[in-house]
DNA sequence: CTAGACAGCGGAGTACGCTCCAAGGTCAAG
DNA sequence: CTTGACCTTGGAGCGTACTCCGCTGTCTAG
């Protein structure tokens, strides 16, 4: 499909796209007219994308994990491996965002702004 | 405490401490020698900021919620409400972490990459 | 043939979050 | 008084992730 319609489908603007093409997130081949023409699986990949940015990983990890994806395309184990990699980050995070959530229980209903955790004694 | 010595307890350079100060993150006194003078509790704030940061806060929001925190210090309900707001974001981050979670552990075992949770048919 | 939608390219600009630098002031110890 | 650690300021520069712009090319419909 061409750009436009991958933005439609995608919600991700067509200079950003081009942009992601340049740094290597997504590739397409070209039309004899010089038009991108992306396969319709960059749709999934993409969002995909937009769910490991939102959770903090860059461009550039995100461009090598599907760089690494391609590489081994047949090895169902070194795929494994790798999700379970991003899995354990994952599961870092969520670890980081419980103890935040318990902290900011913690100070519900204390009165305590910024000096917060201190042992209110 | 003087910047050199936040630097060291808070392992945020000087560099950034300045930045934060001109942006509102951090508030400190001035010596009569133009010293800056921070309070104690900043390393407390600092510490707070870091974790908020690591879980995808701007520095622009997590000012934001240090100002309303000074903006109301004595109404604890105030208080307890905008940790409830900031509690529910981390819930939701947390569910999006479950989610990605779910779809890597999916992944594994199955071949593929890009195209991923496609039905697999 | 022309209009209009769509595409391409390169380059500038923006916002965020630092990071480094140069030039200079302050202060305690020797 | 000098040395050295520590501090000040302003401004430049960097990496990430876009976003916008102007100009040009392609294709389809009337």
């Amino acid at each position: 499909m061409r750009i436009g319609e991958l933005a439609a489908r995608t919600g991700v603007s067509k200079d950003t796209l081009r942009f992601y093409e340049k740094i290597g997130l997504i590739e397409g081949d070209r039309l004899p007219n010089g038009y991108r023409d992306f396969p319709p699986e960059t749709v999934t990949w993409l969002e995909y994308v937009r769910t490991a940015q939102a959770l903090g990983f860059t461009l550039a990890e995100i461009a090598r994990h599907g760089a690494e994806l391609r590489d081994a395309p047949d090895s169902a184990e070194a795929l494994s491996a790798l999700f379970e990699d991003k899995i354990r980050i994952v599961d870092a995070r969520m670890a980081a965002l419980a103890a935040l959530r318990a902290d900011l229980t913690a100070r519900v209903g204390t009165g305590c702004p910024l000096r917060a955790a201190e042992r209110t004694g």
